[in-house]
DNA sequence: TTGAAAGCGCTAACAG
DNA sequence: CTGTTAGCGCTTTCAA
């Protein structure tokens, strides 16, 4: 493998030439610049990242550290974790991968031996104890998801009280009056602060603002428990005739229990979902969606870290904003038929 | 952060002494060492893992490539994922991410720079082209996915033969006489190396073997596709009490599909299906299945990577055997349903 | 059993 | 505009 030197030899100049040609950090007159480059190209030369982030202490690579524990959806993962590479790989950062388990002492290790710049964590539900052994590694990071208290970190998610709105509006516009909501399961409510209740809050809200009737409920992600969420839903309030889903694994049932309970959809009841766009799409008939955007919320964790890492100044909290794509399980409400 | 030489100096010993007490590649005395460790220990110590490989020419760093493309089906990607990361940490050694459209340039630079020490890639359709450009990089590396000529490469993969072979074996011990197997889209099977081809084979072998019909067609993941093949089946072949399925996507709706067509599953029609566990799970009925081992093969590639970095060597070709696993979607055919 | 010192490949003063 | 040189933190001879 070339080294600098083999190339400084190879161009007749010294190595700080060749190095300052790489860097670009001093001014080097177009003749031997150019007389650089083509030593470099035809040695097939390389910096070593080794001795260069030993020199520099830097490395240009940056952790992403994604929890193992299920309810993380899958879909999700993927699509932010490619976005993500493809725009580090974009700024020349490239990406080291670690395990969410893997917690304290093996993160304490990659940055006491300086092998990552900074941090990127996915944790949509992270608590106060590991927010505050991520500060204390002392490196930048940017968290994925919106934690009790943002408190000194940069966070990115998707702004799911819009979303939550987002459906209603909707809804709203095409002409319903009743709608029901089946959310995730019951424990995701007990935290007041996580993106459950968060979307549920500003379904609520918008429901109140637009003067529709909503009836909220928590779901299991099998058959039985939506058809059984359904069954109470439409035996409390006949009168619903939409349906907001914010429930990935109970997402594939839902149709398929309307139908199970008689009901056409759309027609009967309309459906939206807050969800990845591939699993919107994926359903018969494919569901009018608020979509999470992973890839773009990969792309942004990246991109604030780093701003960070350049040491610009970069917003503590970014909340993508929803958008709603209109698909085959929604309809404007034919008149009359909500007297 | 503490350097090498303030470890040294705190302990009273030469560089070279704390050097070898983390090496261990020359004997300390007790005395010394556990001074040293006790340093370490102390002011928190990591060795610079950038000076360490400028060194030692070895990074303890291995390059994961994933493609982005889709075809791969997710859960079995997080799987995969997350053992070989496992597996690699276990080992000492750390992961960089990379997606497979920043493939050569890409590749060549990260090698060139001496940024890792292997290659894990995961890539089911690999095509000589590809096998070529990886040869050329020079570095040890890993296949996870079957190419056409294993030639010179390192190997591992689920033995799609045997595992078509498993589901005919189940369902002939259960006494069907008559199967049908829906497939992967028709264009998977124009590659008579792909895993498509290798499971249809096995299983169209097992059936000649058995004595037992079998019926193969290819499918499109969306319902109506699935539909349609399930009802072209019937028809051609009424007799027909058990389904193979070996398509992720389909999956899904089959149960549903022949819901529509009026079969009961399980009592008329017997399902088994290769796919992801979690994916077999998540229907109702929970579907016997042949299991795509993720985590093994994730687990597996590390082993042997890491067996191959330190010149071990280690089988061309490594085909998991598969396992098949019973559920409730497979029951014994009642005695004389079948004259 | 230990230390001194050279060297890994690169960068960044310092010096023209 | 370019070269010389002293580091970066670590490993590993060589020498005791």
């Amino acid at each position: 493998m070339a080294t600098i030197a083999d190339v400084a030899r190879h161009a007749g100049v010294s190595t700080s030439t060749v190095s300052y040609v790489l860097t670009g950090k001093r001014p080097i007159s177009d003749a031997t610049k150019s007389r650089v480059r083509a030593s470099i190209r035809e040695l097939g030369y390389y910096r070593s990242v080794g001795a260069r982030s030993s020199t520099i202490r830097r490395t240009n690579v940056v952790a992403l550290v994604l929890p193992l524990r299920d309810g993380v959806h899958m879909p999700l993962l993927t699509g932010l974790v490619t976005a993500a590479v493809t725009a580090a790989r974009h700024h020349g950062v490239d990406v080291l991968l670690m395990t969410g388990d893997q917690a304290a002492e093996d993160l304490r290790g990659v940055v006491g031996s300086g092998q990552v710049d900074g941090f990127l964590v996915l944790d949509g539900e992270i608590d106060d104890e590991r927010v505050a052994s991520l500060r204390r590694l002392g490196l930048p990071s940017v968290l994925i998801g919106q934690p009790a208290a943002t408190h000194g970190l940069t966070c990115v998610d998707l702004d799911f009280e819009a979303a939550g709105a987002a459906c209603v509006e909707h809804l709203a516009d095409l002409g319903h009056r009743f709608i029901g909501f089946l959310g995730a399961p019951r424990a995701a409510y007990r935290r007041t602060t996580g993106f459950a209740h968060r979307a549920m809050v500003g379904l609520s809200a918008a429901a109140m603002r637009r003067g529709v009737t909503s009836t909220i409920m928590p779901t299991a992600g099998d058959y039985c428990s939506v058809l059984r969420a359904l069954e109470a839903l439409l035996r409390a309030r006949p009168a619903v005739t939409a349906l907001v889903v914010h429930n990935e694994a109970a997402l594939g049932w839902v149709v398929t229990a309307l139908r199970a309970l008689g009901r056409k959809v759309p027609g009967d009841v309309d459906v939206v979902a807050i969800c990845p766009d591939e699993l919107a799409t994926r359903t018969s008939p494919p569901l009018t969606s608020v979509l999470v955007p992973a890839g773009e919320l990969g792309r942004r964790a990246v991109e604030l870290l780093i701003g960070k890492l350049e040491a610009r100044a970069v917003p503590p909290l970014t909340l993508l904003a929803p958008r709603l794509v209109t698909r085959a399980s929604t309809r404007p409400v034919p008149r009359g038929a909500h007297p």
